[in-house]
DNA sequence: TATGAATGAGATTTCATTCAT
DNA sequence: TATGAATGAAATCTCATTCAT
């Protein structure tokens, strides 16, 4: 496989970005090449065809893309926390910002993945999972944390992210950062060792 | 709109439960009238055009098939816990449980609620959210829980439970009584308003 | 797999023929489910899809209609005559006659055969081929015939054949009498034992 | 129509025999220029319209370069021999040996004959049949052969041959100097005056 | 009610060909 | 000449829905 041009990247990106749009818009149900293509400005669904293999390559990529904007600006918010109980909190807060910001790319992802699991069986999130097991269980060695489930505690805020997630899409009028902060001290309450 | 005779809701029963099993074992995605049709034992998917307006409609009586049976065992449950920490209890209990015993249903009810998210703007959950705020107030007004949003709340206990429901779907091995007890004990000490 | 009522049949078999004058008119590679439907009268290709599982499906029902018809005909005719002379004689003159009545069959079979050979790479007319051989042998056993390969023999005779097929197809003027009278010395010289 | 340069007719004759290759390996439907560009290690399909006007005029080139290896190889053989009866064995068993050692491009010349004989309306083999047809009436005005019609002899004879080729490259163990023999002393005893 | 046939829209994908650079 | 991007037509197949019986 050869690299790939400058121009032909740039063709593939922007036809992920019309992609996200579509699926934001539309739903994964009603995602067509059609409707990709038109909001791309392609002449034709031919020219989809002809940077990606076909669909699944096509949506493999807005997962990659997105994954890897949103795991570059929540990792970087991380690092700079200095023990487990601060990167909790960091986590939380930047993925939140995340869904304001970026929330087409977090409507899509979701879209995707979940009619994608349906063919795949697959279970979401892996690479998120793991980390934030990471974060848990240094907060336990460090006494920071109380005895608990990794795992558990991990799909949970996982997936109360992605409930959070779902409903500021839902309502323009609902403020991030008080859910933000609701979840922070939900967690921390869960997780401490120490009751305040 | 003529009342439905016997036969008539018997039919109708019959295709939402063939819908179920399709849409357990094949995804949203692959679900077609056609697949239905076979499984139910009909001749034509015409049948199934006949007896539902389109398939909208028929998605949406499977949906409210489910949630009548869940919300008619979990709630049983609920009202026999005499104060909002019991019941709070409860709520995961029975949950969680009945993800284990009606895991068909849940599938079904996730797919078709995150296919048909786009289509209609929904959030789903609505009726279990307003059930569970209910709770969240009365303890908050007696003095059991601490003061917190129970929008919020709601949100993170109904999504984190669909994460375990996930989870314990895709991992057979998964010990759901486990996952049942590490979820009261979070939510016990995110709510509790004092520390033991 | 349920017994197909009379109408499905007929609809089939409408099918079938629509596919063998396409064929015959536009050539294999030329022929689409569209212009298939277009001759049969079909208000779209998604009729075709309805009756036959896919293309395959439906080629290979030409052919197998086809060879019906074929065998019956000059097998008919095969086993009118008493010695393997005769039944030489019979094969060739029945299947020369074939040719001119049915040509547009022939000229499906031939083409379908020919473009899915590729696909499979079987080796075509393995049926008449055994039956060829079986007439040679018993020739040989009773003294009729000379000592030569049954197996070289029946392809020279069947592909001669078809030749013959395809130039009788493609000069309306030509004789076919006449190239049966020819092909029928020709393999009479060349089986015989005895010159006469 | 300027006269090629050296240059372009390097790359018109790359081209085709990336064609043949194409051709033999996938058969005729599944080439395309895509395929045939692959091949020819050519970095676009652009290339080969650029060189040939369409597909057409490409496939055309593939048989007239095929055909002229092929009469230039046979003829040879032809007219060494000295008498008609010996031009017929030389043909049949330079045609065999061709098909032996030249198998990929008889592949493809058959597979283009047949799959565009539907467009063009051609019937195969004329030069050669001419050819074959005037050696037979050359041997019939010798007195060597006996009175039959040149043009079925020739149809038979070539078609025979293509059934062996196929039957050939179907078998690899097939022992191709047998098959020459048969089809020699076949085409012999069918175009001789005198019984030996 | 039930059946199976019919319809027509729409989806993905492949392809020969054209064009700007 | 060569490249790779672009185009638009066409092909097969699936599907929800309608209709006559």
């Amino acid at each position: 496989m050869r690299a790939k041009s400058f121009t032909e990247e740039r063709r593939r990106a922007q036809i992920v970005e019309a992609a996200i749009d579509t699926i934001a818009e539309l739903g994964y149900a009603r995602t067509s090449f059609g409707q990709i293509a038109k909001r791309a400005g392609l002449s034709s669904t031919g020219m989809i065809s002809y940077h990606f293999r076909n669909k699944a390559e096509l949506m493999n990529q807005v997962v990659s893309d997105v994954y890897a904007v949103a795991t570059g600006i929540v990792g970087a918010r991380i690092d700079e926390a200095p023990t487990p109980g601060g990167q909790l909190r960091a986590f939380i807060e930047a993925s939140v910002r995340f869904y304001r910001t970026h929330h087409r790319h977090m409507r899509a992802l979701t879209e995707i993945w979940l009619a994608e699991r349906s063919e795949e069986r697959a279970v979401p999130h892996q690479q998120e999972l793991q980390a934030l097991q990471g974060i848990f269980r240094a907060g336990q060695r460090s006494g920071e944390f109380r005895d608990f489930s990794p795992e558990v505690m991990a799909v949970a805020l996982r997936h109360a992210l992605d409930g959070v997630a779902l409903h500021l899409g839902a309502d323009p009028d609902a403020d991030p950062d008080r859910y933000a902060d609701e979840l922070v001290t939900l967690f921390d309450l869960a997780t401490r060792k120490e009751p305040r």
